[in-house]
DNA sequence: GCTTGACCTCAAGTCGACTTGAAGTCGTAC
DNA sequence: GTACGACTTCAAGTCGACTTGAGGTCAAGC
């Protein structure tokens, strides 16, 4: 099985070395064993990491996200809850879009107050739709608390 | 022009007085006028609110969101920036879509390490596509800095 | 005319997600 | 066998985005 220290990691993922340490301290990922001192990572890390990366840009904290991944590698949360979160993100893509078409409206519409201009005003009427909020849950004080445990 | 105390911007908006007295402080929004010492809003500012909800499920930075609003109501940012922008957020619907797709998998898929399962890892291929990497660019000192002044 | 309650300011605190820095430990190459 | 460089720990700092709290102001209703 092919290990990694953590510099090897850190420059296949992106992910900077203290980044990856702040990971492993809040148990979002695992280092398989050490040498020396040295952390050793298996190649697995990496999909973990680009998982944890997806979960982020999707906006999810990285409690959530160690949520979704589990210790075990795997989630544990129930599947009602996975498809609520999948149906969340659903809803965040239609925000998206929303906002993507005003962006693009407001590069080429010549109007001098956008927020007047009634193309404007109509796109983002679908995003006035009820909003999901989220949690924003209490981990994380001094020390790096565990995430799920 | 109707004026709109900051509780009521408040009840109608769901974003909390301390918050939106934090906008007008960086300037974000603006409040037209006082009434004695209370704050004025002016109704526009509940469609500028619903566009910065947008922006940060979007993930994007107060900073930035000023910049696509501008001071004026408008953007001052440039036609390229807004499309460069507009095309960020596509990418991003790819990868929440990835997202969305793996978790339904992962609710569904009776396979005991997702990490090992083959449609699992398919699914991911394409989100180790090349990442948006956003700035983090620095305001936010003690006393909250004005944006975009 | 006084109470009430919704507002005000300003400083400091909190929270998540990291980063930085000082001081120490190794294994490999010379 | 020693120098180097990549790692280590641990505490503290930073940054964005708010929230909280103490103490103050004011207009409207009684």
């Amino acid at each position: 099985m092919r290990m990694m220290d953590i510099g090897e990691v850190a420059e296949l993922s992106g992910v900077p070395p203290s980044t990856l340490r702040y990971y492993e301290e809040i148990g979002l990922i695992r280092s398989i064993s050490r040498h020396g001192l040295r952390r050793q990572f298996d190649a697995d890390v990496l999909l973990k990491l680009s998982l944890i990366e997806l979960g982020k840009t999707a906006g999810f904290s990285l409690t959530e996200i160690a949520g979704m991944l589990g210790k075990d590698g795997r989630p544990d949360i129930p599947r009602d809850q996975l498809h609520a979160k999948a149906d969340d993100l659903q809803r965040q893509m239609l925000d998206l879009r929303v906002l993507r078409d005003a962006l693009r409206h407001v590069a080429e519409c010549p109007a001098p107050s956008h927020l007047e201009c009634p193309t404007f005003r109509k796109l983002l009427k679908g995003a006035t739709r009820r909003r999901v909020t989220r949690p924003r849950s209490g981990v994380g004080r001094r020390g790096g608390q565990r995430i799920g445990e």
